[in-house]
DNA sequence: GTAAACCTGGCA
DNA sequence: TGCCAGGTTTAC
């Protein structure tokens, strides 16, 4: 489910509500996520206030009072939800609780628990190290920083792409969607491409992920913003999940193929 | 590099 | 019943 654009929507509508709240309780339903909930998690979020929500790659940190940091990532199927008033009866994927003070509760779903929840200490330096730049940082991120990439690797775009340590925060979605905007197959090889491509795909990419945090992210099957809220963007996908049906910029039909084991959707007009 | 693994639910 | 899914790590 969440790729950057979702995560920070997440971020975003959570900020308002449990920014300066003292976390009272913590309970911990399920230890087994993508990396076991440590035995020590419930004691040191437990008496803490929340200093503040930032977001890195696809990555929810929590800035804890103590200078430690709770940091969420969704897997595929995560959400957080608050709510204003405590709930006693639970899903059974309702995998963390945490009751704070001031009455609200937050609430960690995962079905497919790829999903995972931290505490990490000091600085983030060591959380992030080998994650690539965020793509909405034009200075780390763009078209010369890909150009340069591609002499190292003869990758094609999709898996460029979709590696972390590249560009940090994009999944299939708006890889598909951003081959798309900058009209390029996702078998393309990076190393092909020309200064003018690479910097047309670098402004695609940034401006994807612009309108998607806008649009709050997409609802394509489950996810959810902090309070139960659907995102938007799925209504302005143009290629992701559309196979068959006809480009709206061309009217040829959309195909699918598997690229690095992943669905990728493309129009073979708009995009070679 | 590429594939298989983790896990559950939804849909054909 | 089998295949697919917004992700990431691990193992040939």
């Amino acid at each position: 489910m969440p790729e950057l654009p979702e995560v920070e929507t997440v971020r975003r509508s959570l900020e308002p509500r449990i920014t300066g709240h003292r976390i009272e309780a913590v309970d911990v339903r399920r230890r087994d996520l993508r990396w076991p909930i440590v035995d020590e998690f419930e004691e040191r979020l437990r008496g803490r206030s929340i200093r503040a929500l930032e977001r890195r790659a696809k990555y929810l940190l929590i800035r804890l009072d103590d200078d430690a940091t709770w940091v969420v990532h969704f897997g595929m199927s995560g959400t957080l939800l608050f709510h204003e008033s405590r709930r006693e009866r639970f899903d059974k994927h309702d995998h963390v609780v945490v009751d704070l003070a001031a009455g609200g509760q937050l609430v960690f779903n995962d079905p497919r628990r790829f999903g995972s929840m931290s505490i990490h200490e000091g600085d983030d330096a060591q959380l992030f190290e080998g994650v690539g730049p965020e793509p909405l940082d034009e200075v780390g991120f763009n078209g010369e920083y890909l150009f340069a990439h591609g002499k190292r690797t003869s990758r094609v775009l999709k898996d460029v792409l979709m590696d972390q340590r590249v560009v940090a925060g994009l999944g299939n979605i708006y890889v598909n969607e951003a081959l798309f905007l900058a009209g390029l197959r996702p078998r393309r090889a990076l190393r092909r491409l020309t200064r003018d491509d690479c910097e047309r795909l670098a402004q695609s990419v940034r401006t994807i992920i612009s309108e998607a945090i806008e649009h709050r992210g997409s609802s394509i099957s489950d996810f959810l913003d902090g309070v139960g809220r659907m995102g938007g963007y799925q209504w302005r996908r143009r290629v992701y999940g559309r196979e068959g049906e006809s480009c709206a910029a061309c009217g040829s039909t959309i195909k699918v193929i598997v690229v690095g084991q992943r669905s990728s959707f493309y129009c073979p007009t708009c995009q070679r």
